[in-house]
DNA sequence: ATGAGTGCAAAGGCTTTGCATTAGG
DNA sequence: CCTAATGCAAAGCCTTTGCACTCAT
């Protein structure tokens, strides 16, 4: 996906939900694009220029609010955010238990099969399924790396 | 799994590990035990007596250092803990977006097969998995019944 | 002009920690 | 006995919120 393309869904995004599509939260769109994997919001203000924090946790809420973003619970202290899979595609999470970051996958369709077959067993509890998390735990290189040492 | 094995267990493994299995330790693992599912400190705490807020963050965090116990982010502010999978076994979650409750699920075996699958894709890209999460996200049956009134 | 959005600073709320006391081995 | 563990209260820290100002429409 471009990147012209994700602004211009965020922006007839939030257009459709009464708000406005603002510098600051170009900004933070631009920011979530460009990092394509969830990140703290320490990150992302590193990674953009002149968005104070409040902003931009009020812009993610929206974002999250709208569907153009989701918040991924990590192992650390941070909630991390990343765009939603309306915009990405769908994906898994690769979650490094050593530092906490998280790097997307491609799923495959195998797997997906696999996955949408599991929840058909639970509607049947009566619950209505929306979605699904498949996340794989481990260490990434660099931190197995460190551990080497 | 009985109670008296998992008491076993969580002494055994906390003597190892040089702590001591005292009766407020005693009685978080019981508390875990008794819910079947990850719940939050105000849960737990409500489910057990004479057990004051930081004993049990502090016993929790120890659990889960020793590898008694994982931490489950859900949806809402409160992180969430269960007995891990080397106590209850394998298993995977169901999430309720709205209210929060996380439900324990059974895997299935060809469920489980796809996802060791996908992770073995994964060495490859360098990192080292160790386990994996399969949630389910939906609305469960109450919260369903309390959105149609 | 006029309400949404912003930015700073302060407050909230879950979680952690200090320290004196208690209990386990 | 002697160290680990406990309990109360206070502090930490990520996140949210109040309020006055600014910007977009």
């Amino acid at each position: 996906m471009r990147v012209e393309a994700t602004h211009e869904q965020a922006a007839q995004r939030l257009q459709d939900a009464g708000f406005r599509y603002t510098t600051a939260r170009r900004n933070v769109v631009q920011a979530l694009f460009g990092a394509g994997r969830p990140v703290t919001v320490p990150q992302l203000l590193s990674a953009v220029d002149g968005v104070p924090q409040s902003s931009a946790y009020r812009t993610l809420t929206i974002l999250v609010d709208v569907g153009l973003a989701v918040k991924v619970s990590g192992s650390d202290d941070y909630d991390r955010f990343e765009l939603a899979e309306g915009v990405t595609g769908h994906h898994h999470h690769l979650f490094c238990a050593t530092c906490g970051t998280v790097t997307d996958l491609e799923p495959s369709t195998r797997l997906e099969l696999a996955l949408d077959e599991a929840a058909l067993a639970v509607t049947a509890m009566g619950y209505s399924v929306s979605g699904h998390r498949f996340d794989l735990v481990g260490t990434c290189p660099t931190c197995t790396a460190l551990t080497e040492e």
